[in-house]
RNA sequence: GGGCGCGUAGCUCAGCUGGUUAGAGCGCCGCUUUCACACGGCGGAGGUCACUGGUUCGACUCCAGUCGCGCCCA
């Protein structure tokens, strides 16, 4: 083996076999455990998200495999509708082309092209990582099959009435062109201005004022309104004003939603171009007039002299005319929320336009239901609030979206307009017999994105039709995600499910944190402070990286500040890791908080990790050699048992972690065991036997079986997480071990119950570890070089004391770097000497030459302080009568007994100190 | 305005249903290139658990409030 772990050389080949054995295949006759991937990008890159929750995924899919699960992790992507429209859309103007000079098939057969070009990236990451999916299962959001999925629910929704069309208010992208749904808007709080117009009464007895944060949209005004309680405008509600400009004869009218004490306490109604006024609008019967083109400009239904003009500019020259007229009574600096299009960024539009509608009271109900009644489970639970919050308060979904990129909407219209709904043309005019002569054309909008991602957990198991997968894996076991998209996705899958399958998706949400940077921000491209994970896989110089970062950017402006951040955050660029150290991290970092921010020195200490896992192989392999132990005499050392007995505490501890998703616990557990105890004291306890002649064969014999064991198991335990390292080593070790098997994935997880727990192995272990603790800090403390052997008395030794010096003297002298040590005689005198203490137990290093007395009393000063406080807090929690009569019993015992043995090391380490400060101040030489 | 969350060692974070001396990684200080590993070994320092009040024999943990920060929804 070589020296220093090298990943890079064994991951690639690893995954290769694993993949063309068919060994990600649900397999055997186990109980079915499946996780649905959420499907990323088609033509995007997985970022350190993606690989933060695949890690988890995976993790979770090898254990349940290894513990003899039916085990499937459902792979896939998703075709992405606008965002990829986007992209496809920008490198055809980088040709100097334009979607629209181009017919509807020519640019769906160029995203197409993107895909086919673009799409192994992700799969190739999630090689990289080590993913366990089963490729063969592969599917896309836009296949034939789930297209099929989406049209079938798409024509009974409609036939239930829950998919309806209208002409509503929509949010509408002015720049996209298309209808956006509520999840898609993102309003943020920006400067604006409020301004106070004046709109006459037609009567000529004065004029009421209105405030505006749009005043163009007041050529589309229908009314003004007021509170009805509002004693101020009483009088006037019923009369008529006329508005400005437009000189159009306008109601004053009455509803309580008006806030008399915002602005004038006079609201202007627009129904076409504000949601609240809209629903006011169809309180009170009034016109809807629509003043914008799709584009945002002003239409024909305004006065000539301002058709045309954009948005923005019809503002400008409503204002200028207005106060032209007197009719501007002033303006005033204004926060307004202000929407705009999570993807384009563009101001969006409450526009007026034919949508198509879910309704979604009726499929939120049992959705909500069934998390109520825990048919679904949140992990964290607190996410559960989140999702009722939403669920409660929700409102029809628009589906359509004016894109070419996407499942079509499966509608036909003949020439008068009438609509039929079918899966197909076909079936469209059999359904309502048509001949086959009557003109029918497509709807040419498309579906949401997510009305297909929220068919996922069934399309892809081969829904509608009843395939023997989707019988056996419907309810998916545990959906993995983040929850900035619970509403978006998980909520939807929620609803879709009950309603098309009559069951719920997924038995389990385990909702992970965010991924952000070391600073805390959220990775984004446009921050230009993202990772590619396969960057800290295979490292990257700064300049590539530096370039990666600035490339493609949106504000080419930012690209001096990135990069400066970049070489400022990477001086040195990223060195290599391995993917199993880049997972351990992952999985160190998934504690239940919701922002987890991303440490790169983290991932260096789990390289290190694996580095010191990969020197313990070696070393056992070396230590074991050729000799076989199969037919040998076997004893179990206390060491050997011992060793055996934490391996089965920290099984415990990871299948009970596990079980509640807790892999920052299950990694510690991991980690501590195989470094603190396997390697730092259990490779060293067998050091003394196997390097030594006097041990017995049977003893060496025990010592080479349990370190086999031992390693061997340890692969399995650590090879849901870090895949690549434990195929390796375990390659190595199974057969040494006698265990036999082409690979570790399909060997069966190691349980507590196969190590037999043992508490006198354990007491004794702790009783060496206290020993060698006391000596080792006396030379650490004194700086003496590790390497010098040291004299050491003991006295006031019990029997059980002796009995263990004497059995375990190598140990004791191996690992504490002591000369054999002998017990002070009855009588005899004790030298100066440093101390520590074991239990009753005392133990002296003689100072001779070593050291220093000062030294030493202020080392012992120090544990006597240390002392005499934990004795006071212990005697005034004593002298507490109510805490002696109302702590349990067991409690208070403990703490008498801490007390004693306190009082008595305390009293040894006063006497001590005191003789050492009799002693001569230090020799100067 | 409604909902959720955070404030613990220099940094990043654990700490479950209240009970010994509040833990980890990284960083820091000292000793150390001994035959698995310097991506290593051994030892050490470092915390008034944001603040105030309450419940309790006992609070980092439960409750109320204050301050600071964040996210989501309207």
């Amino acid at each position: 083996m070589e020296k220093v772990y090298a990943p890079h050389d064994i991951e690639r080949r690893i995954y290769e076999q694993w993949e063309s054995q068919g060994w990600f295949q649900p397999r055997g006759h186990g109980a079915p455990y499946c996780i649905m991937i959420p499907p990323p990008n088609v033509t995007g890159t997985l970022h350190m998200g993606h690989a933060f929750q695949h890690t988890l995924m995976d993790a979770l899919t090898r254990y349940h495999r290894m513990r003899g699960d039916e085990a499937l992790w459902q792979p896939g992507t998703d075709h992405a509708g606008i965002a990829t429209q986007m992209v496809v859309e920008r490198q055809l103007e980088a040709q100097g082309r334009k979607r629209s000079e181009m017919s509807r098939e020519a640019f769906v057969e160029r995203v197409w092209q993107w895909k086919g070009q673009s799409g192994g990236t992700i799969a190739s990451q999630m090689r990289r990582l080590g993913d366990s999916v089963d490729w063969s299962r592969d599917r896309f959001t836009m296949d034939a099959g789930l297209s099929q999925a989406v049209a079938e629910v798409f024509v009974r929704l409609h036939e239930e009435g829950l998919i309806y069309r209208g002409k509503r208010l929509v949010n509408w992208d002015p720049v996209l062109l298309t209808a956006l749904s509520d999840l898609e808007v993102e309003s943020t709080e920006e400067d604006g201005h409020l301004w106070h117009l004046r709109y006459p009464l037609e009567d000529g007895s004065g004029h009421i004022v209105v405030a505006t944060t749009r005043p163009e949209t007041m050529l589309g005004d229908t009314a003004v309104a007021v509170n009805p309680d509002d004693e101020r405008y009483k009088q006037l509600i019923g009369k008529r004003l006329l508005l400005p400009l437009a000189e159009r004869s306008i109601p004053v009218i009455a509803d309580a939603y008006v806030d008399a004490s915002f602005g004038s306490g006079c609201v202007k109604i627009t129904p076409a171009h504000d949601f609240n006024d809209y629903e006011i609008g169809q309180r009170h019967g009034l016109e809807q007039i629509n003043i914008l083109t799709p584009r945002a400009a002003l239409n024909d239904t305004v006065p000539a002299r301002f058709r045309g003009l954009d948005r923005f500019e019809a503002r400008k020259r409503v204002v200028a005319e207005l106060e032209a007229a007197g009719q501007l009574e002033k303006i005033e600096k204004h926060r307004l929320m202000v929407p705009r299009g999570d993807r384009s960024g563009a101001v969006l539009e409450p526009f007026l336009t034919d949508q198509w509608y879910v309704r979604i009271a009726p499929l939120a109900a049992p959705a909500i239901a069934a998390v109520e009644s825990g048919r679904t489970r949140f992990v964290p639970e607190n996410w559960s609030k989140t999702y009722f919050e939403w669920m409660r308060n929700i409102k029809d979904w628009c589906v359509s979206r004016q894109l070419w990129w996407g499942h079509r909407i499966p509608a036909w219209y003949d020439e008068a307009g009438n609509v039929y709904v079918a899966r197909s043309e076909s079936e469209a005019r059999s359904k309502h017999s048509l001949a086959a002569d009557v003109p029918l054309h497509q709807d040419t909008d498309v579906l949401d994105t997510w009305f297909s991602s929220a068919l996922w957990p069934f399309s892809t198991l081969g829904w509608p039709e009843r395939t023997p997968a989707l019988a056996k894996f419907y309810p998916t076991t545990v959906l993995v995600t983040g929850f900035d998209i619970i509403f978006f996705w998980v909520a939807r899958m929620m609803m879709m499910g009950m309603k098309f399958m009559g069951d719920v998706p997924f038995r389990e949400v385990y909702i992970t944190g965010l991924i952000r940077d070391e600073h805390g921000e959220k990775m984004s491209k446009s921050k230009g402070n993202v990772i590619d994970p396969l960057d800290i896989v295979d490292g990257i110089d700064i300049e590539s990286l530096v370039a990666k970062r600035t490339s493609g950017l949106m504000q080419p402006q930012m690209k001096s500040r990135i990069e400066k951040a970049t070489r400022k955050e990477y001086p040195e660029g990223i060195a290599p890791h391995g993917t199993d150290a880049l997972r351990f991290t992952f999985a160190a970092l998934a504690s239940p908080s919701r922002d987890i921010r991303f440490d790169l020195a983290r991932v260096a200490g789990y390289r290190n990790f694996c580095n010191k896992l990969w020197n313990a192989a070696r070393f056992v392999t070396l230590s074991v050699g050729d000799e076989s132990s199969a037919e040998e005499r076997v004893e179990l050392s206390t060491a050997d048992r011992w060793i055996r007995s934490r391996f089965a505490r920290t099984l415990e501890a990871v299948e009970r972690a596990l079980a509640e998703y807790r892999f920052d616990y299950a990694a510690a557990a991991l980690y501590e065991f195989t470094w603190y105890e396997f390697c730092d004291w259990y490779l060293e306890l067998t050091k003394p036997l196997l390097q030594s002649d006097s041990s017995s064969p049977a003893a060496r014999a025990g010592a080479r079986r349990t370190l086999l064991e031992i390693l061997e198991a340890l692969q399995r335990a650590l090879h849901p997480v870090m895949p690549f390292i434990t195929e390796e080593i375990w390659r190595r070790v199974a057969p040494l071990a006698g265990r036999a098997g082409p690979t570790v994935m399909l060997a069966p997880y190691p349980r507590s119950a196969d190590f037999p727990v043992d508490e006198e192995s354990e007491h004794e272990v702790r009783w060496l570890q206290s020993f060698i603790l006391g000596v080792r800090q006396i030379r650490g403390e004194m700086n003496i070089n590790p390497s010098r052997r040291i004299p050491l008395l003991y006295r006031n030794a019990s029997a059980h004391d002796t009995g263990l010096i004497q059995r375990h003297h190598a140990w004791l002298e191996r690992l504490a770097g002591i000369a054999p040590p002998r017990e002070l005689a009855a009588g005899e005198p004790q030298p100066p000497a440093a101390t520590a203490l074991v239990g009753e137990l005392t133990l002296l290093v003689p100072m001779a030459g070593l050291i220093d007395a000062a030294a030493e009393a202020e080392r012992l000063d120090k544990l006597l302080a240390r002392a005499r406080a934990d004795l006071e807090k212990i005697r005034s929690r004593l002298a507490n009568e109510s805490f002696v009569r109302n702590a349990p019993a067991a409690v208070v015992a403990a703490e008498r007994q801490r007390l004693a043995h306190l009082e008595q090391a305390a009293a040894r380490l006063a006497s001590q100190l005191a003789r050492v400060q009799e002693l001569p101040g230090p020799a100067t030489a």
